[in-house]
DNA sequence: CAGCATCCGTGCGGATACTG
DNA sequence: CAGTATCCGCACGGATGCTG
């Protein structure tokens, strides 16, 4: 029941308050800079970026590990991005010189207070989920009828 | 824990709550269709959906206005990016027959729904955006410092 | 005004092979 | 084990021109 008047007074509040930031930040011309979105969300919009700092969000892990965790990515793609979230001060990275050597990943103090951000959007995600796929069939369903009125 | 005890019991159960739904998604083996990270919020990973979005979290708005608000997209980008966003539910479309023809754009009550927590990962990013820059500068030099020694 | 059609370049990301 | 190096396809997205 989080879609009544309860969550309408912060929702208004949310859209008042990223209204206000947007027409800030146009003032800026978008000058990537000087724009969060584009200089911090576009980069955690990337294909691996959000599921390794999942994968980190129960602890530590060695490369290997994160390979497992995501079983889809690549070992370049993983370490690409690894150095990417370490560049920006997300995860930090730890060798052990045992033989053979060990890396273990972390997420830094920044890192870690994005999970909480993170994850309201994830659950958000994850509780319209059904409603989002349903939309998509409903407009599936009228664009192809619209295409081919015929058939 | 030996993350940060700065940040708080907040981060630390979304870490931990986070770190329990990865795994459920990870026993779906991260089917796309199952996986609401990979099928939604890579979708609004693109370069343009969450600009799209601020833009109207204002109120509603009409093509050239959200051209105009969003200088450097191009034509091509905004109409794609506005029938995906439609196409998720999450933004309405309406054709006024005027003449010339006007159309407006508005959030639907889905897509307002995700203000809120956007809003939330925005101001993190805001709040951190300064901390993160900082951190670029410092692994760069570091890295370059490594890539030429006698420089 | 609000698109659609077309062409095209870039870069993200996959596959494979090799190394300390 | 934890990478690096190289090649390459493809989709994302930009530029331009045309239409109702």
């Amino acid at each position: 029941m989080e879609q009544g008047e309860a969550e309408g007074t912060a929702a208004e509040g949310a859209r008042d308050e990223l209204a206000a930031k947007f027409a800030s930040w146009q003032v800026l011309h978008f000058d990537p800079a000087g724009c969060p979105v584009r200089d911090v969300l576009d980069r955690l919009g990337d294909k691996w970026s959000t599921l390794i700092l999942l994968a980190l969000s129960g602890g530590p892990a060695r490369f290997s590990a994160l390979n497992r965790a995501v079983p889809d990515i690549s070992k370049r793609m993983l370490t690409q991005t690894l150095r990417d979230l370490e560049r920006d001060g997300f995860v930090g990275r730890e060798v052990f010189p045992t033989k053979p050597p060990s890396v273990e990943y972390r997420l830094t103090p920044l890192g870690f207070t994005m999970l909480e951000p993170l994850a309201n959007l994830i659950l958000w995600a994850e509780e319209r989920h059904a409603a989002i796929r349903a939309a998509r069939l409903r407009f599936d369903e009228a664009n192809s009828a619209a295409a081919w009125p015929g058939a």
